[in-house]
RNA sequence: CGCGGAGUGGAGCAGCUGGUAGCUCGUCGGGCUCAUAACCCGAAGGUCGUUGGUUCAAGUCCAGCCUCCGCAACCA
């Protein structure tokens, strides 16, 4: 058994809706950085990732594709596995909650917290209506209705099981206070005890009837376990926990060092996973840090919009390195980050193969050039020598610091003004001038030494991030050496000299890109043509279509998307229509023109203005919308 | 008054416990040739959203306001 202290860190488990995009991917790689910084200081690791596989969503989803909720979590826990492994992450167990050992366990777990009461069985007492088959809360309705379709709604009990979190609401304030550094960053602290604590924490509901895809209550066929028990319990089943004792491995994990999470799911890791724990008797994770979203752009990441990333995509482009670089040195601690390829491509220039790249290249092909590969150590007395070791001591103090925090970004930052730093220490010696005489022999083989000890020094560094670089780094070095301190190498006979990254051509490789996205739109498009089943002309002519003039058009207030149509349909009476195109027209585009509107669609309440029909438009490539403006036709016409 | 986040040189960001603004990219000028048209130096460019307050001193603390962005309710 080792000697060396255990760090028993977590992802969340990614949802197997779909294929996870870099956004979803950000988790893992934060934590196989964290998990590898670990090991290289000495500690005995343990990473757990996964993926969430029950609940209604999937049910849907899989009923859609025409195969079992299995096969369907299959396939994406599948496709989840690959990108992960893409990006070259050194896990050590993936769960998921499909596995026979999970849901065992977790239903042990609700077992037992049902027999100690800290589970009981109520009602889910709230406003159900009956049109969208939807449970409410009074505060969730609008007016006193429906707040998806406006009409009434009735009171409604279903059975449901609860966890007490009030019981355990003082004791988890109370860890907040003794354990300050629980919840990283410190604002989504302030975030969780504003808003939940202090008011008081009501029952969680933690079993549904509604849907069959999950775990079942062993002793109670109708409830399965919803996603709180069943997920969070991850953390510890996937390392050998259940109610009858742990395992050696569960004994000697538990509890996490770090739950590594979006900042999205905070409130679930901090409040009703602890209460959890609490009530199995078991310690707290002693972290939980709560990170920030990968944009693109300016938008959170969306199929709709067309806009998804996907990192493994992006690894087989540019390299996996590339994309893990970007990722750790990019996205800020507290705050969202984002991603386009023009920034990627830039930084990885400037930063992977212009500084880092190019100065280890310089480097050694000097040192080959000049000495055959094989230089030694030399008295440091020299005052530009010094600052340099000054610079790597420095360095090196600032990496530490960041690394121990989670500041990734601050800590890519410290290795590259290093990087920059002997960039600057060539210039300031000039080898190739130090070359041409054999006095300054012994200088030149000084200089060189003391770049390769700092190019080691940027290979241990750098490990934990891009961890395929470094090896070549370290084969080119021919040294394995890995004390993090300048001047522990006595001799290098280093090795060839191989590009680390080469660079991109912006230009040429954004064309390529774009070729790309518009020649898969346009396979796309023929198949949509006939992606809907046929129809009979009775089933059109059960469509009603007519010709109306817009007479007023107005925004909606509260609602973004929202614009409100007053319509004149040659009926003799106002039709007002709401409908989703504020994005892409003004109120003043759309006044005086005719449309075609669905004159006996089923009316309904969009945020508080009541719908009679919709309007047609085209949804177009590139995320547009146009309307279909049939000026030329008299109001009123009947189209079909 | 739904919840939350943000407003710092052209762009993207640092600036924690208050003391005269920093990094990367970009731009302009110069240098060098070992290296991946890479590297190094210099310059231009910011009244730190706005108003008021606390203080000897505020980007940094407090209050109000404005704008933007997520989430929530909406694209019938």
């Amino acid at each position: 058994m080792s000697e060396k202290p255990k760090f028993y860190i977590t992802t969340a488990i990614a949802y197997t809706s779909r294929k996870p995009h870099i956004g979803n991917a950000y988790d893992i790689v934060l934590a196989d950085m964290i998990a590898r910084y670990k090991k290289m200081t000495g500690f005995d690791v343990f990473l757990l990732t996964g993926s969430d596989e029950h609940g209604q969503k999937i049910e849907e989803y899989a009923k859609a594709s025409g195969i079992s909720p299995k096969e369907y979590v299959d396939k994406v826990s599948g496709e989840i596995k690959a990108v992960w492994d893409s990006l070259n992450t050194c896990y050590d167990r993936f769960i998921r909650t499909t596995d026979a050992d999970h849901e065992k366990a977790v239903q042990n777990i609700f077992k037992k917290l049902y027999e100690q009461g800290d589970i009981y069985k109520g009602h889910y007492e709230g406003k159900y209506c009956v049109p969208c088959e939807s449970f409410f809360t009074s505060s969730q309705l609008v007016d006193g209705k429906c707040p998806d379709c406006g009409r009434e709604v009735i009171d409604s009990k279903e059975e449901a099981y609860f966890l007490r979190l009030s019981k355990y609401q003082d004791k988890l304030l109370e860890y907040y206070e003794q354990n300050p550094d629980f919840i990283k960053p410190e604002s989504r602290k302030n975030e969780m005890i504003n808003n939940f604590l202090k008011p008081g924490l009501s029952d969680l509901c933690v079993s549904r009837t509604s849907f069959k895809w999950g775990i079942p209550v062993t002793f109670d066929e109708d409830h399965v376990i919803y996603v709180w028990i069943d997920a969070l319990s991850n953390y510890i089943t996937g390392i050998g926990f259940d109610v009858d004792g742990g395992t050696e491995q569960f004994d000697r994990l538990w509890p996490a060092d770090l739950h590594v999470i979006g900042k999205d799911i905070v409130r679930f890791h901090t409040i009703y996973w602890p209460i959890i724990l609490m009530a199995l008797g078991l310690p707290l994770p002693k972290q939980v840090l709560g990170h920030p979203w990968v944009l693109v752009g300016e938008d959170k990441m969306s199929k709709s919009k067309g806009n998804v990333i996907y990192a493994d995509e992006l690894a087989k482009r540019f390299g996996t390195d590339a994309v893990r670089y970007y990722l750790l040195s990019e996205i800020p601690f507290a705050q969202d980050g984002t991603i386009t390829y023009e920034s990627f491509i830039t930084k990885f220039n400037a930063d992977l193969a212009n500084t880092l790249g190019n100065l280890v290249n310089r480097s050694i092909a000097m040192t080959n050039k000049y000495f055959g590969g094989k230089v030694s150590k030399k008295e440091i007395v020299e005052d530009i020598d010094k600052q340099l070791t000054a610079a790597a001591d420095t360095a090196v103090d600032n990496y530490r610091k960041a690394m121990e925090s989670y500041h990734n970004a601050d800590a890519c930052e410290a290795v590259m003004t290093l990087a920059k730093r002997c960039n600057k220490y060539i210039d300031e010696t000039t080898p190739w001038a130090l070359a041409k005489n054999e006095a300054d022999t012994a200088r030149l083989e000084a200089v060189l030494y003391n770049l390769l000890e700092c190019i080691r020094l940027l290979g241990i560094m750098l490990t934990p991030i891009i961890p395929e670089s470094c090896e070549s780094i370290e084969k080119q070095l021919c040294c394995d050496n890995k004390e993090l301190s300048f001047a522990a190498v006595a001799d290098y006979a280093v090795g060839e000299a191989v590009p680390l990254f080469a660079r991109i051509d912006a230009q040429k490789v954004l064309k390529e890109i774009a070729d790309e996205q518009t020649a898969e739109k346009e396979q796309k498009l023929p198949e949509n043509v006939a992606s809907l089943k046929e129809i009979t002309i009775d089933d059109f002519a059960k469509i009603e279509l007519r010709a109306a003039k817009v007479i007023a058009c107005e925004p909606v207030h509260r609602a973004k998307k929202l614009l409100k149509l007053t319509l004149d349909d040659g009926s003799g009476k106002e039709r007002t229509v709401a409908s989703g195109i504020a994005e892409w027209y003004k109120p003043e585009d759309l006044t005086g023109h005719t449309v075609v509107v669905v004159a006996n669609l089923k009316p309904a309440k969009l945020c508080g203005v009541e719908s009679q029909g919709m309007i047609l438009a085209a949804d177009c490539a590139g995320n547009d919308v146009k309307v279909l403006f049939i000026d030329d036709v008299p109001k009123g016409s009947k189209i079909r």
